[in-house]
DNA sequence: GTTAGGG
DNA sequence: CCCTAAC
């Protein structure tokens, strides 16, 4: 499970002072992506893992990431380029120093940093410079010094990186080249905050605006030192840049590196993951009880489809593999849900792997209780309606996209229209055949609210609406909460008769709105007065003096 | 199982 | 009307 990927290859630079050929060819320096296995080895990466990469170098082999996704307001003062001496000998020994911290201090669970791949134009001088240490120090010398040699610490610079200028997409990035891993999540604050975690190795990430500054969190317009807060100020960058070059050395340091630097290695891939774990689980908690400490209002958590969702197209994503999803789940009773679910998540794959858009359909969200008994009627009504579709409409030149909306909606029509004649449950995937309130359901609802109180949804249906009645508790609960909406909006201003405006369904007559806001009115009334109680006898039945209805 | 509330 | 958290 190596977790990380490294930057690599793409291509060479050495383009000092614009003298482009001769220094190439004379002293190139080349870059390979490594991937850090389980076990600590460095293991050449994949073509798959190249291409990953790949948009982050440009041309020239720069680190590039800042242009490649077309960022101008990229809120990064990064360090200037500058050539000096000086500046290159403080770059090695902030490298050498930061090796040495990580040893002393033991694991560090380091996230690959992102102000590394933030950082551009770092001087290929300096990268020169370092290579030819690290061919002097591994002939002799300790790991470390060589190992740091080898490693240009981009970690290091004095930038400051401002998440909130960052798009959802570029937040999605910087996530992966913080955690080595896509994500889809479109939550910005989310994506934030863990990106931000990543890069200060802490949980504590206020709620407010910050920037991230040399590893550390810093709230945007507050006093720096009384806001910093980074319990580990380690940086260790998870991207080990290596230096490539055609002699022989180069095969010595690989070797060198997957022997002696396996422990170091090790302990960071698997607190990177333990730490990627836990902090995926705290992150909800923690951002609760911080917006709470802030007195914004509590978030609600995430619904289990959201994760498992999430979770299996991230799956999807590390694996590469969209075409096995459909077996995955055949062994369980799930099976014939997985059927269904199967073609939305191969185009929500799609989307993900070219625009990062993973949002499944609401169209084809499928329950998750049992299948319906005539389950199979239902997918071959799918399937056939697929294969009805016109093959030159699927064949013009609309995106898939557009063909998938098409489908979409065709099944949703034909649905519709199979839904006026055929039995409700048989017709329909997302919802219930839509049953309008009739006038003398809502009289009964409101007699019930009137005699029970709002809230004893499960006593009105027993009562009001018992004999077969198709409406749930939860309906008339959802009809009162309307019924409410309806009253409030409407009362006030409308005296006459009806809505002038659209009636989208029946019109509900004014009295009855009147009648449902008195009773609103009296519940609230009698919520300041009592408390929560009920303004209902326990057992007895209140009897309002105005009945009024049924 | 019921209720509240978001979608 | 659906879904899920919370109770």
């Amino acid at each position: 499970m190596g977790a990380l990927v490294d930057e690599d290859v793409v291509g060479k630079r050495s383009t000092e002072n614009g003298d482009p050929d001769g220094i190439v060819a004379s002293n190139p320096v080349v870059y390979q992506l490594v991937r850090v296995d389980g076990d600590g080895r460095l293991i050449p990466a994949t073509d798959d893992e190249l291409i990953e990469v790949k948009h982050f170098v440009e041309d020239d082999g720069k680190l590039v990431y800042a242009q490649s996704v077309q960022q101008p307001e990229l809120c990064i003062s990064s360090e200037k380029n500058d050539d000096t001496g000086t500046r290159q000998s403080e770059n090695e020994v902030d490298s050498k120093k930061v090796i040495f911290k990580m040893d002393v201090d033991g694991p560090s669970f380091g996230q690959p940093n992102i102000s590394e791949t933030l950082a551009k134009d770092r001087s290929t001088k300096a990268c020169s410079e370092i290579r030819k240490n690290a061919v002097n120090e591994a002939a002799e010398g300790s790991f470390s010094e060589k190992f740091s040699s080898l490693k240009p610490d981009f970690s290091l610079l004095e930038g400051e990186i401002c998440l909130d200028n960052f798009s959802i997409r570029e937040l999605q990035e910087a996530f992966r080249a913080t955690f080595g891993r896509y994500t889809s999540v479109k939550d910005k604050l989310w994506l934030k905050r863990r990106i931000a975690m990543g890069l200060t190795n802490s949980c504590n990430i206020p709620s407010a605006n910050f920037i991230i500054k040399e590893n550390k969190i810093v709230l945007c317009n507050v006093n720096e030192e009384t806001t910093s807060r980074t319990k580990h100020d380690i940086s260790y960058p998870g991207y080990i840049m290596m230096n490539k070059s055609t002699d022989p050395l180069n095969e010595t340091l690989q070797g060198t590196l997957s022997g002696t630097s396996s422990r170091i290695v090790e302990q960071k891939a698997s607190f990177t993951n333990a730490l990627d774990k836990s902090l995926e689980k705290c992150n909800v908690e923690n951002l609760n009880t911080q917006m709470e400490q802030c007195g914004t209002k509590r978030i609600r958590r995430p619904t289990k489809r959201y994760i498992e969702e999430h979770t299996e197209i991230e799956v999807m994503a590390c694996s590469g593999r969209v075409a096995s999803l459909g077996k995955t789940a055949m062994n369980d009773q799930h099976c014939l849900k997985s059927k269904v679910r199967t073609p939305c998540l191969v185009d929500a794959s799609q989307d993900l792997l070219g625009g990062y858009d993973a949002r499944i359909p609401s169209v084809l969200r499928v329950r998750r209780r049992p299948p319906r008994k005539n389950f199979l009627t239902l997918v071959n009504f799918v399937h056939t309606e697929r294969e009805k579709m016109n093959p030159e409409v699927l064949n013009s030149e609309q995106s898939p996209h557009q063909k998938h909306e098409k489908f979409i909606s065709s099944v949703g029509a034909a649905f519709h229209e199979k839904s006026d004649t055929v039995h409700p449950v048989e017709a329909s995937v997302k919802r219930k055949h839509h049953r309008a309130w009739t006038l003398g359901e809502v009289l009964k609802l409101v007699e019930g609210v009137s005699r029970y109180g709002a809230g004893r949804w499960s006593q009105i249906r027993q009562v009001a609406f018992a004999s077969g009645s198709h409406r749930t508790s939860v309906d008339l609960k959802d009809k009162w909460r309307n019924l409410l909406k309806a009253s409030f909006a409407q009362v006030p201003t409308d005296k006459g008769i009806g809505n002038s405006r659209k009636p989208a369904s029946l019109p509900i007559p004014t009295p009855i709105l009147l009648r449902v806001r008195e009773l609103a009115d009296k519940r609230s009334d009698s919520e300041i007065e009592f408390g929560s109680s009920q303004f209902v006898g326990h057992g007895g039945i209140v009897q309002e003096n105005e009945t009024g209805f049924l």
